[in-house]
Formats: C-alpha cells, sequence, structure tokens
DNA sequence: TTACAAATGCAACTAAGTTGCATTTACATT
DNA sequence: AATGTAAATGCAACTTAGTTGCATTTGTAA
C-alpha cells in the first residue's frame, strides 16, 4: 500500500525511488515510535546493508523529512517529520519500561531564559516516564 | 587544592578515596563545561585507563555525584550533580560553535503535560545555540 | 598488621556508525 | 526504446565509545 505522498516525496526532495528508500518510508509511516538502526534492520529484512540504510536515514534526515532523536541509550532513533529547528518545537517521550520513544506535542511552552551572552536557537526536551502501553 | 568537601564526599558515598578519583572530582570542580572521556583522558593524562575512569564516572553517577549528559553527539559527557530525576530540573546548552556543554537553571518551569495514558517523571532539555564566548 | 572487599590495569571484546571503492540502477535526454 | 550519467548500492575494512573478565593491587576498618 503505497501511498500518494510517498509516491511524491522523491521527486519533490529529488531523491531516487529505490526500493529500500520506498520500504523505509511506508514502514516508517505505518508505525508511531521513533525506530533505531536495528529496528529498521529487523523489519525490512536482515539482508539490509547497513551503510545504505544509514546513508538513506541521513538522507532523509538532511530532506527533513525525518529527525533523529538521541535519547539515554546513545543510540539513535528516527522518527518522521523535520527537525525541531526547522519546525514548531516538539517533545520525546521515552518510556522506561518498554524503551518505546514517542514524539509529543509540547504543551503551550515554557518562555526560555538563557544566561546573558548565550544565544537559544533550538530546544530539545526528552520526557522519561511510562507510556500508555506500559 | 583539595577542597574539604572533596575530602569528605567519599566517605558519605561509601567510596573509597583514591588518586583518581580526587582528581577526577577535583577537575570536575575546576570546569563549567560538562566533560567527555577524551576530555578528561586530557586532562588527567593519556595514561589513566578507560575502564577505570569509566568505571568511576558510573560509580559518581550512581552515588548521585554527577549526571550524564547525552547532546547530539551520542558522545556521553558528565558534569557535577545528581541527575534531573533526583533533584530540580536544570537544562543543557550545548554551543553549536565550540560544542561546549553547559549546564543552566531551567526557567520557572511549565506545567508539563504528556498525552493520556503517560505519564512523565523527569525531563531533560537539550537547548541549542552559541555560548557567551563564541 | 592484617584481611578483605573494592578498585585498578590490561587485553580482548561489542556495537554503532563511517568510509572507500567497484558495481549497479534510476531516470532524464535523445 | 537506447543510452549516458550521476546517484545509490553492496561489501569489506575501519573507527570510536563503551564494556567485560580476570589477575593484581590498594584503601580502610577491625
Amino acid at each position: 500500500m503505497v501511498s500518494t505522498a510517498v509516491e511524491n516525496i522523491f521527486k519533490e526532495k529529488n531523491l531516487k525511488r529505490t526500493k529500500l528508500r520506498v520500504a523505509l518510508l511506508n514502514y516508517l509511516l505505518s508505525i508511531k515510535t521513533a525506530q533505531s538502526y536495528l529496528d529498521f534492520k529487523q523489519a525490512l529484512g536482515a539482508n539490509v546493508d547497513k551503510s545504505t540504510l544509514y546513508r538513506n536515514l541521513s538522507a532523509f534526515e538532511d530532506a527533513g523529512i525525518i529527525h533523529r532523536i538521541n535519547d539515554h541509550t546513545g543510540v539513535s532513533k528516527y522518527a518522521l517529520g523535520p527537525s525541531n529547528a526547522q519546525r514548531g518545537n516538539h517533545a520525546h517521550f521515552v518510556c522506561e519500561k518498554c524503551e518505546s520513544v514517542f514524539c509529543v506535542e509540547e504543551n503551550p511552552t515554557t518562555a526560555l531564559t538563557v544566561p546573558s551572552g548565550f544565544e537559544a536557537k533550538s530546544v530539545n526536551t526528552i520526557i522519561t516516564g511510562t507510556c500508555a502501553n506500559c
């Protein structure tokens, strides 16, 4: 089930429409939580090439299709949507039981003040707790 | 210049007072930015053992002496003070020019709302921008 | 001073992510 | 449809952060 969005996004972003990219994007569309390299590998087949996958994740990130999330584990995870630097901020919720990472809308956010001399450009928030499934 | 605090903290936390631990703690007291393994190695001598250093960082973290910070680079950095889960929240400022990481007081914070079914326990905020030195 | 748990040092390992390069493929142009 | 080309792939080799097992050493309490 390849949506129109998936059909068009490659042209829009000047990316070639390869098999893996279509599968990757459809998988991202199908899932609610942020995914790691290992998650993608498991979902797309153990035979997917590591370099190719990482390069595609980078390409998607550069194109603003996905954003990279760094939780406490140090392993990068990826979810649909551009980064906070490019769009309105959103937060990431990390479930401490199942380790899932969700994008959540940020609450009418704090006025952000930093020490004098410092200039803030973007904000990334990681919320830790338990998710609805746990 | 070994402060009284440093003399006492090991007994308080039931940690043995070894050479490296004293040096590590004094170094942390002397510096304003969060430090990575490589920073410590450079500051404390290239001969410090990797395992020992990492184990001490873990021990200090467990004891609430320091907390670990994960910025966008995926490399852990450490700074004095317990984690946000244990104390009032504070934020981390990452300078996009010099890559320094500072702990900054968090502004009187928002009521934190998460989707229904989710339960938030702690919040970690990474602010990206330029620091006072850059 | 001694005894023992805890800390160290070393080497070997794991796992995430990157790089170089030869081959293949998407796709625009003819 | 044939083809030229830049981009994408696949593979192997590498880098770097962090961990683990184990024999040796050391801090500290008795």
